[in-house]
DNA sequence: TTGTATGCGTTATCAG
DNA sequence: CTGATAACGCATACAA
């Protein structure tokens, strides 16, 4: 026999009642404010004890105000740059006492902006969103207006009232593109995963205009490997610009039709580590050999990265950090910072291992 | 100018008095429950849209006593199986107008009991939990009894009141280790993850007493291990069976360790994907190849395992569809099931590639 | 130090 | 169909 077993939570009046005092007194000793004798602090105590209270958090949000609750909305928490970063959020958040209502958008618009209400609903003090797309800004200003801080990951949305954390994309795939024309590439793909309404922005003759889609992660990168091209004396060539969808197949099929172009590239730049995964997969199958064939940089330290051969060179950006800023930002304009809003770039490194050599 | 800006969120109260009826009708206007004149109701939604009325979800759950929210437990979210698992499980929850509240217990108990708690205050209405040890069984219990319906997830608690999802850990890892029996291998290592407590268990002449560890699932594998030995007539060797940490260097390491026995391993069985990374990364380190040295199969189909050289050998578990199903279980207590207890076993695939081959 | 009374924003009950 | 009013469980101002 190990103590009754009891269905219904009790109330903080049951407790009191059992103590033998007021509402008001058990309230003072279990929450910890106002003042209290010992004896009646003991008293509550043990009967909270033998009745297993625990205090209500809906009742006591209702009045504070606060939920201590951080909503954080991904559009793929499979995906490991979302997984890393929602761990550093939630780490922050916890070291402050808070807790995180977890919601996947799918990529998708319209579930977005539902969550967004219904987040809004739930009354959490605050929320960190890598929104699916730019176009959802007034839904997400709506939130704001109603006294809900955001901060935005890894996506900005141009002018929305919120901090945002993230890299500077147009220089570290600048730099990556730098190293892969000093090993005496010339004809560099990229790989950028973007869907069929960026594919027509990405295609004019010199890729002209892609820093107009610097507000976008994909437009920035793109912005930054033509810079390096141009820098270099290379000319961009459109066709070695792919947009054909962020699945490991769509990688896979993106690259055998660019290693059967005319003139091929040497060496391809990944904008995340799936996208790399189709790469190898599409090398594999065509017997061609990295680094020996095709070079090979991707974003994202992805865990497999150093294990296999070749190991992959890569541009690491500290995610979890990313993560983590998101959330203590957040967590400061919960508790009243009024500064004003800041945009974090966090540095990014590129590590070099096997994948890039030199032709 | 686009509307003025709100700073608080107005209430029902203040909805009613705009639409010029009491708070009682604007409750069920909004509502969509009691039955209101197409006039009112009219009146009501205008006020509503016009002020940017949001019902506050915590209020509605004090009187309905549900929180529309499912807590999640996971050990570690950045592991891809337990953020493919809980992709799964919010996907169920959203389905069914639920939302999920996320915690990470970092394998620690503490911290894992700390959550229950506040979990419980927060009067989730029901937990998802892959605990971090079967030693926490009494304060997973204590929220059952506190009318917190559980599911686990992956993981098995005996005597526990709650529903179970997984696999049938012993069969799998008995089936995978037959494979390699059958490719001739027979000196096959296992690599289990599983810490120093384990070791002792697990270093018993011919793996005696492992069948008592089937209440884990490094317990149960382990034993579906020694079963596929016994029966070919392969005398187990506990030095075979490493339980070195989870971590992918510690996979290393052990692979070193283990390569470097006489009478080496041909062949080894790794029970998650981290640590056959680790594996992988050893050998190249020791400048031996796979399968051609050694053979290696590996528990959880990583996106990577196809995409790499050789294509990796796979024990794939459905570990979406387990997640889902923990969801849907979790639900239907929710809403009332009393059935009894079920331990749903979800089928597992072994995926053949090149990673094993006869010796 | 303690107790009483009020309010948070809903839903639910019950007259009218 | 509508409105007043009582819960829900807690925190807090105020009085004792």
């Amino acid at each position: 026999m190990s103590g009754s077993v009891r269905r219904a939570m009790p109330s903080i009046e049951i407790v009191a009642k059992e103590a033998g005092v007021s509402t008001a007194t058990a309230g003072r000793a279990l929450g910890g404010y106002g003042s209290v004798s010992r004896k009646s602090r003991e008293a509550v105590q043990a009967a909270a004890e033998r009745l297993g209270y625990r205090p209500n958090s809906l009742a006591r949000s209702m009045i504070t105000g606060l939920t201590h609750t951080l909503g954080v909305l991904v559009p793929d928490i499979e995906n490991p740059f979302f997984s890393r970063a929602l761990r550093g959020i939630a780490d922050a958040a916890h070291e402050r006492g808070w807790e995180v209502l977890l919601v996947n958008t799918d990529e998708d618009l319209a579930l977005e902006r539902k969550a967004l209400g219904v987040l809004a609903e739930r009354r959490v003090d605050g929320l960190v969103v890598a929104p699916t797309d730019v176009a959802d800004r007034d839904a997400l200003q709506a939130v704001v207006d109603a006294g809900i801080p955001i901060v935005l990951l890894d996506r900005r949305v141009p002018g929305l009232d919120a901090d945002t954390v993230g890299i500077d994309n147009r220089a570290a795939a600048k730099d990556a593109t730098e190293r892969l024309l000093k090993l005496g590439h010339r004809s560099v793909a990229l790989l950028t995963g973007g869907d069929e309404k960026l594919r027509p922005k990405l295609s004019r003759p010199g890729l002209r205009g892609v820093e107009r889609l610097a507000a976008t992660t994909v437009g920035a990168r793109a912005a930054g490997y033509r810079d390096a091209l141009v820098e270099a004396g290379v000319e961009p060539r459109p066709e070695l610009v792919s947009a054909e969808g962020f699945r490991r197949e769509d990688a896979a099929a993106a690259t055998r039709r660019l290693l059967a172009l005319p003139d091929a590239p040497t060496a391809i730049l990944a904008l995340d580590s799936l996208l790399a995964l189709g790469v190898l997969q599409a090398l594999r199958g065509l017997g061609m050999r990295c680094p020996a064939d095709v070079s090979l940089v991707a974003f994202d330290d992805a865990d497999w990265a150093e294990a296999i051969s070749p190991p992959l060179s890569v541009v690491a950006q500290p995610i979890y950090e990313l993560g983590a800023e998101a959330g203590r930002l957040l967590l400061d304009r919960v508790q009243g910072s009024d500064k004003r809003f800041t945009h974090r770039r966090l540095p990014t490194r590129f590590i070099e291992r096997e994948s890039a050599a030199s032709r």
